[in-house]
DNA sequence: TAACATCAGATGTCTGATATCTAAGGTGGG
DNA sequence: CCCACCTTAGATATCAGACATCTGATGTTA
């Protein structure tokens, strides 16, 4: 074991341990675990810690237990990539092993419309920080963002122009982005966008506009990102309920 | 209690259980739940069992823990509609309020593509079954949808016209699908389904391309849906990791 | 008044037990 | 030899009760 010691929650420990060793190849697909015994005592935890581990792999689709039989790895574990999961657009990019970068186009301080009063539950009179950007990646640009952020979860003179708003949130502001609600949209052609994009005629548009909300569900950010259809792609796992 | 018993997991029981106290708001938002103790007691189960159905709520978003404060009812509980969730059209767009119908516009017997063996793991030989249909609300064209199925899965003599067939799959060959792996994909313009929806020409489609998975987690069926953006609209929870 | 100490109550974790399910193997009658 | 039934080992499901640790509130003291 690594010296630093990990003050998480011993159960995320354990979630975390187990994804590793299956994309290690420890576990391969359709493959047995041990008995829930046998894995307790070799994680180190009670049994009753990794059984909430476990409940949480199953809930994610990356093991099937059976009553009676065992624990077994899903054929197609899933952890990375996906909709689902939250990450900041130069994360993607650089996931995609591109190199990313950001041409800024304007920043203004503007009043909220009546859909942002609502999103924000804010009232009409409070200052909103509008940046509007470019993605590239490899210098080629990719997708355009507009975020919008109440003024108060910003501290003064920021340069917004250099880092991610999800990181100044977070580093400045103490604010930590947990989650998002996103609507999503094809987009034919756009009159302002597609041009930026150098968009061919027929290359459609993907718009995610999304709602983003800190721990405490308060509403933070919201973006509308506009993605070049040929240069990314989206995939979301659907449950039955 | 209703007389017939439940023969689910308890812990699937429980979670029904606090979710449609909470719909019904026994529980309301951002309220806090009694404590893991009382609330054990109150549903009868024991505290493991109760943080087991706990664990997985709040995985879903539907409950937030502190350590040492309490459990709290999240402020957007998140039950229903959202792309995660795997529903047919017909429901998606009975849920909308409107009459569902279908116009059957071909069915044919196939070989595989090359992705075809790809996706559902089968050889070059084995036959598949391709269904064309056009997916009306109220009588008006909203979703093309293209299935394929292999008809090893499927019985001889079956009228695809009326039912649905995720519901053949279920009742008659006892297939019962459990989740798919959908990707997302704009679409400006396309030659033959865009007429076929009587689309205006600056209307997007969104496109659903899904491979969908029985409980063993066997490819079943894969199905192409493009879907008219003015008719229909999408959104996902999407978490940090 | 501000920093510190204490305490109640909540979630986090552990231990060890019993209940129930499943697959496999044995056993006997046909 | 085969099939139906029984038994059993081993796995997950659930339980009960204990202790650990964190958080917020309250009280105390310099």
């Amino acid at each position: 074991m690594s010296v630093k010691t990990d003050h998480r929650h011993l159960y995320l420990q354990v979630i975390d341990r187990i994804k590793k060793d299956i994309e290690q190849g420890v576990y391969k697909e359709k493959e047995k675990l041990p008995s829930e015994f046998e894995l307790a005592k070799q994680l180190g935890v009670s049994r009753a810690t990794l059984r909430e581990a476990l409940r949480v792999l199953e809930e994610e689709n990356v093991i099937i237990r059976r009553h009676g039989v065992g624990t077994f790895v899903s054929s197609r574990p899933m952890f990375t990539s996906g909709i689902e999961q939250l990450s900041s657009v130069t994360e993607m990019i650089r996931q995609a092993g591109r190199k990313p970068g950001t041409i800024f186009l304007s920043s203004s301080i503007q009043k909220p419309t009546e859909d942002d009063i609502k999103r924000f539950q804010c009232n009409k009179e409070e200052d909103l920080l509008v940046v509007e950007r470019v993605r590239t990646a490899n210098n080629e640009p990719v997708v355009y963002c507009i975020d919008k952020v109440p003024c108060k979860y910003l501290p003064k003179g920021i340069a917004y122009e250099n880092e991610s708003l999800l990181e100044i949130l977070h580093n400045e502001a103490n604010r930590y982005i947990a989650y998002a609600v996103t609507h999503i949209e094809p987009l034919g052609y756009h009159e302002k966008v597609s041009p930026i994009l150098q968009c061919e005629p027929e290359t459609a548009l993907l718009v995610l506009k999304q709602m983003h909300f800190d721990e405490n569900d308060e509403p933070i950010l919201y973006s509308i990102d506009y993605f070049k259809s040929d240069k990314f792609s989206f995939h979301v796992l659907r449950k039955r309920v």
